[in-house]
DNA sequence: GTCCATGTTCTTTA
DNA sequence: CTAAAGAACATGGA
């Protein structure tokens, strides 16, 4: 559900909501959500202020105010809320954080993931990415090029690989595969230069546009507060098979590509360069 | 009951 | 050794 636009959204929401306050306890209700998951993450957070939150691939760092930090990673089917303290748990809300009231606000941080492939990390003091490529909104072509010529995996399999470029998933690969007329079953290796700078520049349009629509909801993703995206209501292939291509009006395929559900129009992704 | 799902990581195979 | 394919993780909805 969370790929790097709906992440992006989750902390443009809690951001202007929680940076600044001050925690003031945590309830971990399912402790093997953290790792490491002896970390004694609440009596660590206890009392620290938020003094910032930013996005790093599909993860959402947290940086407290004695330099330490931590990442909430949605997986699939994870959510951030903001909700009131009155407000009834729901059912899979792994961790709950508290702060301290600033103008009578009783406003709390739960996790909730029915999958829990999601999660909690502590990062200490440490900002290291752990092989992580590059953001994909600060990418050169050049950089693209240099990372997919080294693998002949399908392109599409190689973009969803995080160590080769990070943030991208299922929905955008597909996006902006079709936005740059690049079937998904060539190999990354045998791109064109011309190719893969139409396709760096492809993959920063669908997911700038992306983010503007607040993110793509086809189940479960929400914002911090709970409002929906709308990017899946103008995807061009994405959930679209057989439906016409928007641009051609040839029917949209789905085929399964390294164990994804894969979307594409023939014509407009002809196979051959 | 079956199949499928916006993600990652470990294991198996080539 | 490496690269790539496949399975596994857990839950719910169609």
């Amino acid at each position: 559900m969370p790929e790097l636009p709906e992440v992006q959204t989750v902390v443009n929401s809690l951001a202007p909501r929680i940076v600044g306050a001050v925690i003031r306890g945590a309830s971990l209700i399912r402790s093997d959500i953290l790792t490491p998951i002896d970390c004694d993450f609440c009596k660590k957070i206890a009392g620290k202020q938020i003094v910032a939150i930013s996005r790093r691939a599909k993860r959402i760092v947290f940086q407290l105010e004695d330099g330490n930090r931590f990442f909430v990673h949605l997986g699939m089917t994870g959510r951030l809320l903001l909700e009131d303290s009155s407000a009834a748990l729901r059912k899979h809300t792994h961790l709950i954080v508290d702060f301290l009231p600033a103008k009578g606000e009783t406003v709390q941080l739960r996790f909730v993931d029915p999958r829990r492939f999601g999660g909690i990390w502590w990062m200490g003091d440490s900002a290291d990415d752990h092989g992580l490529g590059p953001e994909p909104l600060e990418m050169s072509a050049a950089q693209l090029g240099g990372a997919l010529k080294r693998t002949r995996r399908f392109i599409k399999t190689a973009l969803l690989d995080q160590r080769l470029i990070a943030g991208l998933g299922n929905i955008y690969v597909d996006e902006a595969l079709h936005n740059a007329g690049i079937h998904p079953l060539v190999r990354a290796n045998h791109l064109k230069r011309d190719q893969v700078s139409r396709l760096m520049s492809c993959i920063k349009k669908v997911l700038a546009r992306a983010i503007r629509h607040k993110g793509s909801t086809l189940r479960d993703y929400v914002d911090a507060e709970g409002n929906q995206g709308d990017f899946q209501k103008v995807h061009r292939v994405y959930a679209r098979d057989g439906l016409p291509c928007l641009t051609c009006r040839t029917a949209i395929r789905k085929i399964t590509v390294g164990g994804r559900s894969t979307h594409f129009c023939p014509d407009c992704q002809s196979r051959r360069r």
